[in-house]
DNA sequence: TTACATAACTGGTTATAACATGTCATGTCA
DNA sequence: TGACATGACATGTTATAACCAGTTATGTAA
């Protein structure tokens, strides 16, 4: 079950099993996991470990722990939730929403200065420009404008054209799946602007409607940026939660 | 230095004091603090315990870690971090931006459902609201509609009268600090909407601009809900930064 | 049958211990 | 002098062990 002389620590293997159960279905939302004690017994690792793992998944917010109770998986809320990192059709499928992603531009363009500063990468390089629009009920809810790097973005193209063809919803997110990247983390700015005479057009919405934007840069495990990405989302089609701590 | 038979946990203890180490200045931004074993021997507990607390701290956004090191006072960012919550008169502070606080409203109403709901009280109870206007450089920056339980509210309204008096800028996170409420977690939503006529009076600007609006459940220690918040940042001032992990 | 003590779970906290791995200064050898 | 080995010290990972504190089912006594 675990590579136990592998680089990889075992409770970050072990995290990665409980996020692959999850987004499987094999556990299902709310639903009670194996205590602390017996996935010690499954993965034959201490107690410590296991904990570790658990922590990290909870951290993620794919997990939640009661005392005395047990250990259950989390139900994504209703918008999205910023602890778990929820895919477009996740999160539109947790709405009851029907929808659809277009591909509105899928190309290779020059870096600028703050592309390649972002994606490390040489002024002289080139990257992967993928453009959706995301699609709820018929009505467009969120434009992307995302960067890779060029070996990452045709792969993202390929993923891309076969969700098109599915006619299922996606995001990028969703995509990662299909390669063979692990993406770990994201940087994430949060901003509200005014919507400018372009984008109201994608969007079918109003000049000026306000939108939330979200800028990300997405690292794989060993901190390499994958990504750059520009989300617009229309501002009374979504929200994000957040649980912080002090 | 530590209570080592009260009900409270070592490693929360020792986290507090971490806080209040980064908070009163003794530790500056980007300065290493005492290594784990140094801070085992000078609390007399174990590397595990250390450990939790400053992984908590971490999480909360104080400290950061890099291995072979050491561990180190994270500076904010500018803009506000989602990670650490900081409050406004910091904020400013770290942009460099002098500022002030208004205080708009500060009275005693009775709830509504959503209000008695959220801060858990009668129907019959009154609140106590607060209404804050702050300024960087002279220009209105956000706006704070806050919602306290009676009692919390009257002991906030002192708070700000005093820093009032003291003219320096300050939200309510800034508030918790001079009261013995311990505030521990928040939980936040995040969305863009058009500015009203009336917040855009108030906050100078045109009708329609976009404004970044935040609102807020502030609980203690013991998940007891102490203020409900709305927060409205103009948008081109304040953006949120957020790491999240997969 | 009901009420309460108890046992058998759950996660929460903490100690001790060892070794791995990354960083850096120091000292040695070519 | 420069390259490299080494040791000291930082955090990272993992094991074993014990006890605490909630939750729940069970079984016993009134």
């Amino acid at each position: 079950m675990l590579n136990f002389d592998g680089p990889t620590p075992l409770y970050i293997q072990i995290k990665d099993s409980i996020r692959k159960a999850i987004a499987s279905g094999e556990w299902k939302p709310n639903e009670q996991i194996p205590s602390e004690r017996e996935l010690c017994k499954r993965f034959n690792v201490s107690r410590i470990t296991v904990r570790q793992a658990i922590a990290d998944a909870e951290n993620a917010g794919l997990l939640y722990k009661i005392q005395g109770k047990g250990t259950f998986v989390k139900a994504p809320k209703i918008g999205q939730g910023l602890t778990r990192i929820t895919s477009f059709g996740k999160t539109l499928q947790i709405s009851g929403l029907s929808g659809s992603t277009t591909i509105l531009e899928s190309q290779v363009v020059p870096v600028n200065l703050q592309l390649s500063s972002i994606l490390n990468c040489g002024l002289e390089d080139q990257v992967y420009n993928l453009q959706l629009l995301g699609y709820g009920n018929d009505e467009p809810i969120v434009y992307y404008n995302s960067f890779f790097p060029l070996a990452v973005g045709y792969s993202m193209n390929e993923a891309a054209q076969k969700y098109l063809k599915l006619n299922r919803p996606f995001s990028t997110y969703d995509l990662y799946g299909e390669l063979d990247i692990a993406a770990d983390a994201v940087d994430q700015t949060f901003e509200a602007v005014n919507c400018t005479q372009e984008v109201a057009k994608i969007m079918k919405v109003r000049e000026g409607t306000a939108m939330l934007v979200v800028t990300s840069v997405v690292y794989t495990r060993d901190s390499k940026p994958v990504e750059f990405k520009t989300a617009m989302y229309k501002a009374d089609k979504y929200k994000f939660h957040l649980k912080r701590n002090m």
